[in-house]
DNA sequence: ACGTTTCCTGGAAACGTTTCCGAGAATGTA
DNA sequence: TACATTCTCGGAAACGTTTCCAGGAAACGT
């Protein structure tokens, strides 16, 4: 029950009335201080800046976006799958660095993949004002981004496409990284190369599904070797087991996303054929290059496409807002550790 | 003088004030119905809502935050080591879904273990006057935090004990979990348990090296085998080949961070001892099961903590801010797997 | 019937800034 | 010296809200 010693008086009460009074200037004079603006006498800036530190002022941000003529507040949002998954943070990062080189600040919020829980971000974000929004969009609130762009803020797609009016896109080359891969283990002698892929509502998954279809160009493909919606590690891990218990089994599996090759690689395991089967996965993980054998993958660059995002949108706020959507697409790498090079059984 | 407001489409410039024109009410009315307050007669809430809903109105939560008595944003701000880091980011996750359980927002900064720019983000959050303050806090900025207390805006720190006036804490419990871990070790039959440590000034990692001496209570300790300021996998990894090449090597090694871990393992299967050397780390990382053999952690639980750390914020912000300080400890889990379990080589 | 209380309502005053504008002072030009 | 121009500066009007307050209508008690 002790009260705050000092400064209590009166608690970050002190306004720009207060500093302009000590420093015997206008409340003018101090905003123009303040922001660093031209045309004001070297002494009473002088004089204002030590009233300003005297009584401890604090500019109100909140307050001066107000009035403020381009109305910015100085923030971005980040609709992210989940802040917690590699992919997603790491992009976040590239994004927060890239927003502080113009000092601004970033809120984030996960949409766990829900359509309803990012139209719900994206308002509460679009009411707070905020400058811009990356969005790694769920793929099917086409409306509510459209809607957003109308109404003022700019909005850039990361990781899937869009196409919308002034909607910047950045994506991986998903449908190539995987072609290649698929590629090569065809051209290792592999015949029968089984496909674990996501939600099909999901873009990524579409265009990496399509990449391995092209990869086989002329070739029939077995349908049954083909496995898609499948959502987590476990459903992957039982996808191989059945796979492989099948008749005529695959010789190679391509898994189409993160959890999936993790899945494969725990059934693969189990199985004692880690050595026998070969696998290549989509996106690359921590410590797949210290598992026996190293598990080869087609590698994204999460923080090259959140930092091209960022530069995207910042460039839209900065400047012309109504420029036409650019779409980049960033080249994915395939790193070879192992499990990829495996040739089929012979 | 004033158009007719029917036919204007002014971009996202829909205020209160148009609503209460086509409503035909007064402006509080509609600051009324739209904050949902008693005290208004049902068929004009309607015409309200209507109008609203006819005009596009969207209510700006930056200017009305500016009036409102408790000055609230409706805003938290996160300080973290850096956001894509699993430990971060997972506790980010856990602090968003309590944010947004009371409708908060969460505003997010890597201070990449940097005082420097934690001060800065500090700084910038409380200027955007946030509602409250949740840090990892690098431990050199005690003097701000106060500050920041002191000026009115609640304050939680995670993960690293802080003990400051009605600032809360919520960390592991870093020192039993190292202390038993390295004694389960030494009463394996380990007589020469080696020790990789982080930089001395995070309070984390004294708290480990303090477990470590614990657990050792009674017994010498080589000192050439506590190894600290260790800030890196690389680096880790070369500790370890040091420690290896040294006469009388250690038969077991507790690495006190996720990164010194992994560049152990990295070591020890270089070396082809990953069976031959003990091997404990603090903090769980992704696929540590997977691997030959699996890696035997401290596991600590960044969920459980950003979720503490969060309703002790929030429940500073809506209630008693002048509660003293609660300091809560999160336990850890031993995670056998197998590379902490093997003998000391007879 | 009359005074009191209670309820609704809208005008106007904040909130802490930025920006517009006009008034002097200072400088430049003829 | 006179006049136009530029430069500084401060008062006052926004910005879009919430909250205070006072007035009128309706409901109540006697």
């Amino acid at each position: 029950m002790t009260p705050i010693p000092g400064g209590e008086r009166r608690r970050g009460k002190v306004t720009m009335r207060d500093v302009a009074d000590r420093a015997g200037v206008g409340l003018a004079t101090v905003s123009r201080v303040i922001n660093g603006k031209p045309g004001v006498a070297a002494h009473l800036a002088e004089r204002v800046r030590d009233a300003a530190r005297a009584l401890g002022y604090r500019h109100d941000v909140t307050a001066s976006s107000l009035r403020r003529a381009d109305r910015r507040t100085g923030t971005i949002a980040l609709v992210l799958e989940d802040v917690a998954n590699p992919f997603s943070s790491v992009l976040h990062r590239a994004v927060e660095d890239a927003a502080r080189a113009e000092s601004m600040l970033v809120l984030t919020g996960s949409s766990d993949e829900n359509p309803e829980r990012e139209r719900e971000l994206i308002d509460t974000f679009t009411l707070r004002r905020v400058d811009g929004l990356i969005v790694i969009p769920t793929g099917r609130t086409d409306a509510e981004l459209a809607a957003v762009r109308r109404q003022g803020t700019h909005v850039v797609c990361a990781d899937r496409l869009v196409e919308l009016d002034q909607v910047d896109t950045v994506t991986a080359d998903n449908r190539e990284g995987t072609r290649a891969a698929v590629r090569r283990l065809l051209d290792l002698g592999h015949r029968r190369v089984a496909f674990l892929g996501d939600m099909a509502s999901i873009w990524t998954a579409r265009e990496r599904h399509a990449g391995y279809l092209e990869a086989h160009a002329g070739r029939r493909i077995d349908e049954r070797l083909v496995r898609r919606e499948i959502r987590s590690a476990d459903a992957a891990e039982c996808a191989i087991h059945e796979l492989l218990d099948g008749d005529d089994p695959p010789t190679a599996v391509f898994t189409a996303q993160n959890l999936l090759t993790i899945g494969a690689v725990r059934a693969l395991q189990r199985r004692g054929l880690q050595d026998r089967v070969a696998l290549i996965g989509f996106d690359d993980f921590p410590l797949a290059d210290m598992l026996r054998p190293g598990i080869s993958v087609v590698a994204q660059d999460p923080a090259e496409i959140g930092s091209i995002a960022a530069r995207l949108l910042l460039g839209r706020i900065a400047g012309g807002g109504d420029r036409p959507a650019r779409h980049v697409v960033v080249p994915t790498t395939y790193l070879a550790r192992g499990s990829g090079e495996i040739p089929p059984r012979r």
